[in-house]
DNA sequence: TCGATGAAAATTATAGATAATTTCTCTTTC
DNA sequence: GAAAGAGAAATTATCTATAATTTTCATCGA
């Protein structure tokens, strides 16, 4: 990831913190200390408080007046709301990157997917599979739309997090290819399709909790 | 609007220079300096950072790092890249809305429909017209959705008073009447596709510039 | 044992001050 | 007359300090 040295300290650590929101290293609900974290980043608060302004706007923090700042919890209706917003996000963002697409971007993009098929840990396939993401959706050349999606998709790399903490198999996906299959041939309509079921696509999975007992966890898993 | 006395100044303030830049009543490419409205507030910087960092949030001023924060521009382009997010979103958001709609809410949204055709200025039409999308709309439940939607609004919203700041004919709005009989029919497909053109309809219009020539205003009225 | 109560500590929100950078302006040069 | 450059003014980003609020935690009484 780009480090960013001419970013100001503000960005900075809002970058370090919501890479912590998202890989669960810091937990749901926890509270963001302020003073804290500007010691352990060595500044002074000033520049903490923009960060968690900019947290709160990715959907990664909330904010309540006089009472700090905490990590945003999240629940089975938020998966699946994200994951309707990004199937229909993609989807429209695909529609139009199609006709720019080269066979150059694509090519990329199938290396994407065969470096999540070989992904031995969660964290480098979510990196792979956003990367496809990516590379099929930049061409559209709509800031806006691909802002919100970044900002979805971190979303869904926490719920996997979340879920996936440590058990994860590999496996071949069989979507990505479809969609690099239709794009190839041109047919934007059938892989629009694909996409839009594919990233909609919720995982569930049996998990040992803490206490003992097992519970389901669901994430976005495409 | 509420007023939101509990809130904390930097959300106050945001709020005023939303309003502002929505309404136009700043330009785009202005500079926003901190310690001019600093002072307007009666306080000092360190909120004006926070509520300038909010605005970016929105999409509605752009800032770099050690040059400030100025009010984002806008092209053709962007009308129609938020015109076809809100489509996908409120389409979206309809389809899950639609089951939880009760005649009541259909009749609020047809009372904000008949404001909107009796106003006789952009501001007042603008406000009716939001309403009734957020009568219909907000029955979903899904919050982050919602907030998204909100901010597209009001780009919308600062497209519109950019092209047509005093001009503005009364029009009786067809596609609002659609969407609620088909909505009272319980013919939610029907109104989901009405409410997707709708809102892609991009109005035009030629405007007097400053220097006397004309040119084309573009913006979503819907 | 449980809940209420009231300091004490921690924390947030804002103000005032300072260093560093950018922007502006005026002059000089070609 | 236009471009370049130096210096001044304005502005940003940050730090330190302070007031106000919330949380914590031990103590008291039922």
């Amino acid at each position: 990831m780009a480090k960013g040295t001419d970013d100001t300290i503000a960005v900075r650590i809002s970058k370090v913190l919501a890479d912590r929101i998202i890989s669960g290293a810091i937990e749901p609900g926890a509270r963001l200390r302020q003073d804290h974290i500007a010691e352990e980043f060595q500044t002074s608060h000033v520049p903490v408080r923009e960060a968690f302004r900019r947290l709160e706007a990715q959907g990664l923090a909330i904010g309540e007046p006089r009472r700090g700042v905490r990590v945003a919890s999240f629940d089975l209706g938020e998966v699946k709301e994200v994951a309707e917003m990004r199937a229909a996000l993609e989807v429209l963002a695909l529609r139009h990157a199609a006709p720019h697409l080269t066979s150059a971007i694509l090519d990329l993009a199938e290396e994407a997917t065969k470096a999540g098929d070989k992904s031995r840990d969660v964290r480098s396939w979510e990196e792979a599979n956003r990367a496809f993401h990516r590379l099929i959706l930049a061409p559209c050349g709509m800031p806006r739309l691909l802002a919100t999606i970044d900002d979805l998709h971190a979303a869904s790399a926490r719920f996997l997090f979340a879920a996936w903490r440590s058990e994860w198999e590999t496996r071949t996906d069989q979507d990505h290819r479809a969609i690099l299959a239709a794009l190839r041939q041109g047919n934007t309509e059938s892989a629009a399709v694909t996409l839009g079921r594919h990233v909609q696509w919720i995982g569930r999975k049996p998990v040992r909790t803490a206490s003992g007992t097992t519970r389901e966890a669901f994430a976005i898993v495409g």
